[in-house]
DNA sequence: CTAGTATAGTGGTCGGACCTCTGACCTCAT
DNA sequence: ATGAGGTCAGAGGTCCGACCACTATACTAG
């Protein structure tokens, strides 16, 4: 543990503090139910100013990870009871707060998510919507090979999903697993993957939406999850078997 | 409205400043891409401290409704570039913002949510789950009659529909639209409701669920929607039409 | 014309003061 | 004893004014 590091991790230092008071939160040091130290307090043993620690403490707030109360203090609340969603990314955050179990959980939200989601892109996507599809795809038969490239094909092909279905909310969900897309794809995008498969199914997925034929995109869509879905599961079982990830994580051997 | 009403309503300077600033971002006053007056203007202007201002803007970035560059301001983003589900939250806040069509699309998300949301919670619901339904559904025959308690017991039952898929993303999301209801209900629980028929459907609802058939929940959620999403639209509708909500909205006649 | 450098404007941090709210304790008249 | 009211400590909320760090721009020297 380098104080050091932690306090140059993030550009802002609110953002350290949150990340820090995050991380301690929901690995459970501080116990749901039980009160933070003050922010007197805080800002000393973090040596930030109290300013600071407000933000972080806002935050953290704003996340439902917390509730401040006035004359009293600050508490960890029941990480459940919150309604915040972006709270998966900040769990996939942390080594120990990945669990396969975590991930299957997200996995099987985001199946029905993504499945309704692209029959609604079929239904509603514009012209607009299919051009830039057929350029990405363009794209991705020039230079898909390359990992770095395919996941950013996916990234953009992921947004554009969500802007086609007409729907802010499923906007808003598909831009959140974009996001997490963006972070977490590195660890599966390497020089093993299956170009062609990717391609392919990304060209029926295509063909489908740009007919306005959900049934077809939802066949295809169910194929590409099955696929993603099993290698993400796979890797995950292997990476909480080997003490990688989970309650008990530590730091790999490398 | 009231003006000494909205000065009580929210006790902090921040969540004040965020609400205003909120506001005149979502109405279009501040367009997408401009910039808004720094800080030191803005405190000036709203008369509170910068800090305060900072934490609003902090929130406001929270909601990935604006992005602070260092050196440069704070710029408007555009709303479908979030990824943060609350703010259909802060959309159903402000009467302008609130359409029809937006209504239709937080619906339609929300019906795919909860019918597979209930089909989890007939295969994952524990016996405890099971219990605190039975209870809950018991006070309903009881004082179900007055709108007060069955808007709270449908809360209850919502955010109990959530804990029972033992499916944490699910849970955050029924926790989000436990709290609008809470938050809206009261727009449409009034006399006219049909007792009746929701204490027909909640007990329908239950026993499919204890008997672990996904099949028969899906059915009865499905019923349910059809209904709530039928008087939600005939509403939202007519006051689009009398110009009570939208983009143009005015207060009320009264 | 280019490269490097001042500078102004913006957000980021600081510290230290004071206000307001809450809960616990204390006092005192009943 | 008991309850109402006052007092006080400790918590978050707000304020002020100063300074630091980053960015874009304009300017200057080569």
């Amino acid at each position: 543990m380098n104080a050091n590091l932690e306090s140059l991790a993030s550009p802002r230092r609110s953002d350290a503090v949150a990340d820090r008071l995050r991380g301690l939160i929901l690995t459970g040091v501080y116990a749901v139910g039980s009160r933070l130290p003050n922010e007197r307090d805080l800002s000393e043993s973090l040596a930030v100013n109290r300013a600071s620690v407000r933000e972080a403490l806002k935050r953290l707030e704003f996340l439902e990870l917390i509730e401040v109360r006035h004359g009293q203090g600050s508490f960890v609340r029941e990480i459940r009871a919150s309604s915040a969603l972006q709270l998966i990314e900040d769990l996939l955050q942390d080594r120990r707060t990945i669990t396969a179990e975590l991930l299957r959980q997200i996995l099987e939200f985001r199946r029905h998510m993504t499945v309704h989601a692209v029959e609604l892109a079929a239904c509603n996507r514009s012209e607009a919507d299919v051009d830039r599809a057929r350029a990405l795809i363009e794209r991705e038969a020039c230079d898909g090979r390359e990992p770095a490239v395919a996941l950013e094909i996916d990234v953009e092909m992921n947004a554009l999903l969500g802007e086609a279905t007409g729907n802010l909310v499923y906007q808003f969900l598909t831009n959140l697993f974009t996001r997490l897309l963006r972070k977490l794809g590195p660890l599966y995008y390497n020089e093993q993957r299956d170009f062609a498969r990717s391609l392919g199914n990304h060209r029926e997925l295509f063909a489908a939406i740009e007919a306005g034929d959900p049934i077809a995109a939802h066949r295809v869509i169910e194929e590409m999850l099955d696929y993603s879905e099993a290698a993400i599961m796979l890797e995950a079982n292997r990476l909480e078997a080997e003490g990688l990830i989970g309650p008990a994580a530590r730091a790999p051997s490398t």
